[in-house]
DNA sequence: CATATTGTTCGGCACTGCCGAACAGACCAC
DNA sequence: GTGGTCTGTTCGGCAGTGCCGAACAATATG
């Protein structure tokens, strides 16, 4: 065994998939490393440990991403941190993501109505991913990253959500995450939880009271696809302090207007065309 | 020869920096066809046809791709599109980039005010790369790539930018360009070009007056960082048939005004403070 | 100046990326 | 239904190439 892997320990865990390219894998990770770094960026050494992999390997596969401007080295003492390249890519994945482009103006709009940052996630696999965020007038701003799998149970958009799906699978999410408590406020709480659900099916629109932040303020609705199927959520975010309580029905009920907006565009259903039958029938 | 690399000819043409690793630079090459591609995604074939190497490779690289994100296969039929990850990595990218985080909020303040698209570039070299954009309420979106360099002579920040630089320096960088027309405004000659950037220096902001598409207007201006050298530019963009020509002297005050608040915010001089040293003391 | 870092270059081993060929479904023409 | 061509997938096998370590150079730190 001459190249020897050096960090990893045996067979790889995994071994999920094969036929992966291993220095692909390995130039991604670095990537990723160099992303959850400091901003002005980490010098080789540190990446190479970070990685486990060699000195000589780290820099040629550093030279390779910054020859494509994915990495780029910032000059006294090579530190190396993302590059424009990714800013580039960033922005066509949004704008591939249908929803992307469809939602940009709604939620400009409502960023201006509410005077609040307001966002759009998808659903992926039952879990929400925010792809766009628009911040208001003034807003203070959040650090909420983009393009990453969030826990469902600890925000308006993934409430809302999980409130289209049916019980067994909610249970089958909240398993796989755990309810983990982000605050003090969290409902960790499966039976909690479901209550809540029920709350927000009924209401159209999902509320995070300082549930993910402390001090943090959410209102969420989902919208539909063409097909009928939840396509994803929008929220605003506020500080909970700025608004008096009686405003978050308000907002819920501005939120449920947008997002019908958004299904409208997709062509789907309106939620209250959704939820009605079975009550107004009976 | 075994591998024998299909497409390109012979030695890689460039063979400028050694010590690359091939498979990540074509895996990275991969993700670019993707991007360039439709938004709905390609099949594998095409793929590979594009990318000049066999099917069984371009799977491996597409695999690998996809266990991390920067790719996904929507299921129908494999189809590779973008992937979440690189919305998280150009979202995280954007954000260490110092002036992502400082400009964001002025630029949404700018779009409200003037209800017009705003945009930030930073000075990469000379070419101007735009890394953010706030479209305005209400207004039209226009198709402007983020992160990757654009051509200085025919847009608002870039022609900014030119106008900061000593003229042996724009002609450098003109060479390089070339001057190529994008419409029937675009100036082309070196003469006119350093004459309007002149004009550029004296007001402060400078105008694109159709010269990058047909009947769009843009305003720009420089902003400056702690060493007071150009650190970059914000425009605003909007659809020419919409504003009174009177309206973009107003514009360029307003740009202005703005640009000098973030070089405030970067610890830079004002604009004026700049421009007037050998004018003041004579 | 000495020491401990770092970034860089190079030789060489064998692992791994790569291709082609063979297989299996899907789709279309006839 | 059957023959064709297109997909996507799996597999053997060769050598090219990724990888490491060691030696060097260029910096910081004492």
């Amino acid at each position: 065994m001459a190249g020897g892997q050096g960090g990893e320990a045996g067979p790889d865990g995994e071994a999920a998939d094969r036929y992966l390219v291993r220095s692909v894998a390995r130039a991604i990770r670095l990537i990723n490393i160099v992303a959850d770094g400091p901003p002005e960026g980490q010098p080789l050494s540190d990446l190479a440990r970070a990685l486990g992999a060699s000195k000589s390997t780290t820099l040629a596969l550093a030279r390779t991403l910054t020859s494509c401007n994915l990495l780029r080295d910032v000059r006294p003492g090579p530190r190396y941190s993302l590059g424009t390249a990714l800013i580039r890519l960033g922005d066509i994945a949004r704008s591939q993501l249908p929803l992307g482009d469809i939602c940009r103006p709604v939620l400009t709009d409502l960023a201006q109505l509410t005077k609040m940052t307001s966002r759009v996630a998808i659903c992926d696999e039952g879990y929400p991913v925010f792809i766009e965020r628009v911040d208001g007038p003034g807003s203070v701003r959040f650090h909420t990253p983009l393009g990453q799998r969030e826990v469902p149970h600890a925000s308006a958009a993934g409430k809302a959500m999980l409130a289209t799906m049916p019980e067994q699978r909610v249970r089958e999410i909240c398993d796989q995450t755990g309810l983990r408590a982000k605050t003090a406020h969290t409902i960790t709480d499966i039976g909690s939880l479901l209550a809540n659900l029920a709350l927000v099916e009924e209401r159209g629109f999902a509320v995070d009271d300082e549930e993910d932040a402390e001090g943090i303020l959410c209102v969420g609705a989902v919208f539909y696809g063409h097909d009928g199927s939840c396509a994803g959520a929008i929220s605003i975010t506020g500080i909970k302090g700025d608004l008096p309580a009686w405003r978050a029905h308000e907002l819920g009920r501005t939120v449920r207007r947008y997002a019908d907006k958004i299904s409208e565009l997709l062509g789907g259903p309106r939620h209250a065309d959704l939820a009605a039958p079975a009550g107004a029938r009976a």
